[in-house]
DNA sequence: ATAGAACGGAATTGTTCGTTCCCTTATGAT
DNA sequence: ATCATAAGGGAACGAACAATTCCGTTCTAT
């Protein structure tokens, strides 16, 4: 035990101040995994007891409400980024889906729905994030390097399911997980490829998951 | 026996029989939505009782293994008719995988594993579907009209990702799922795109999610 | 040495789900 | 018409599970 603690690490506050960010990134993991684990699950991942958690989030409805909405502040973010990013239109959009898939965004908020009760404020940001990639998208397709019949909700589920994919360790699983994003990007830079079928998923239908 | 039966409908046989029928079906669409099911959802979606269920089924695991093992089987007679299929390679396989998206093969299996002892029978059968498989692949390689990296696995993971897509009623979901199969496989036939990343899961790595 | 924050994890309580049981109904033979 | 019986509906039962609470312990700062 460290007696006289030198290292920001020791001390109950500096244990405390790294447990908040395990247990947040062991939620994300968890939860990304499988939206209806255990809260045990979360403990356990991030190395910590149930009281850890307890201490932290009223109930495990606050947890995910948090998660959800930290969820969509990263995408957001990585929108942004790339809205940002004046070089290679496609590069930029491509890029953009790689950190996605890296960060657990654009699905995670999806498939935690249902579980919790979706705030007025949690809705706001949703649409605000469906009219930011609209205009990513708006904005690769002008430049003639995506599909146009590609739409926010193509997005949303594509990235949703890569999520889904969950073979071996972390990283095999990352791994995997681009192997099939490559996969897609390709068929999403297919400007002229025959259409495809059926209309995009809809920013209703995608919520009406949830709130329907 | 019957002794005139000229209406199928009426009788108490007749009702069983078709009951057989509606419960293997409502089976096939509940698990395949959700693995984890309970099994009064199954006899509540085929419009029957529970007890309906348990005369024809010892136990949910025994439900759970005669689905799988009829999945296997539905697959297999997929794979054969592709490859009994003399026209255009590549349609052939486009066909196949449009096929297995409908009837939901190809993935049930391995949605299903991990709640059921997995039989000697059934890896043997297993290890069939991946011959027959792998023989479908390097036919369409060979004709040119399939990216050589991909391998059974991704066959797999594809068609097992494509059916949890579940948005909307039936009918729409199946659109959805087309649509993105469409995308998937435009991006199959890009015999000359860029590498994938990883390579493709290994039939141990699928197997390994059940009997590791 | 002691108050108290931060924990770990067992105990508690409510819910879910597989399975069993019992009662009703329709069928076919007597 | 009556009765034995196959089928089926769905409530009841008990085990497993998971959210939350509680209590005793450890470590920090004083």
């Amino acid at each position: 035990m460290e007696t006289t603690a030198r290292v920001p690490m020791s001390g109950r506050k500096a244990q405390a101040a790294r447990n908040d960010e395990l247990i947040r990134e062991a939620a994300r993991a968890v939860f990304t995994a499988d939206p209806g684990a255990p809260i045990s699950a979360v403990a356990e991942h991030a190395g910590v007891g149930i009281s850890a958690l307890y201490r932290r989030y009223k109930s495990k409805e606050d947890l995910l409400q948090k998660l959800a909405d930290d969820g969509m502040d990263r995408y957001l973010a990585e929108v942004e980024t790339s809205l940002a990013d004046d070089g290679d239109a496609w590069e930029s959009f491509a890029g953009f889906m790689r950190r996605c898939l890296d960060i657990g965004a654009g699905s995670l908020t999806m498939r935690l729905a249902g579980g919790f009760e979706v705030t007025e404020e949690m809705s706001r940001k949703g649409r605000e994030l469906h009219l930011a990639t609209e205009r990513l998208l708006a904005r690769t397709k002008e430049a003639g390097a995506l599909r146009p019949e590609i739409e926010v909700g193509d997005i949303s589920v594509m990235l949703e399911y890569l999520h889904s994919i969950r073979i071996g360790d972390d990283e095999r699983m990352n791994r995997l997980q681009h192997r099939y994003l490559a996969l897609m990007l390709d068929a999403l830079r297919l400007t002229d490829a025959p259409d495809l079928p059926g209309p995009a998923p809809t920013w209703p239908e995608l919520r009406g998951r949830y709130d329907g």
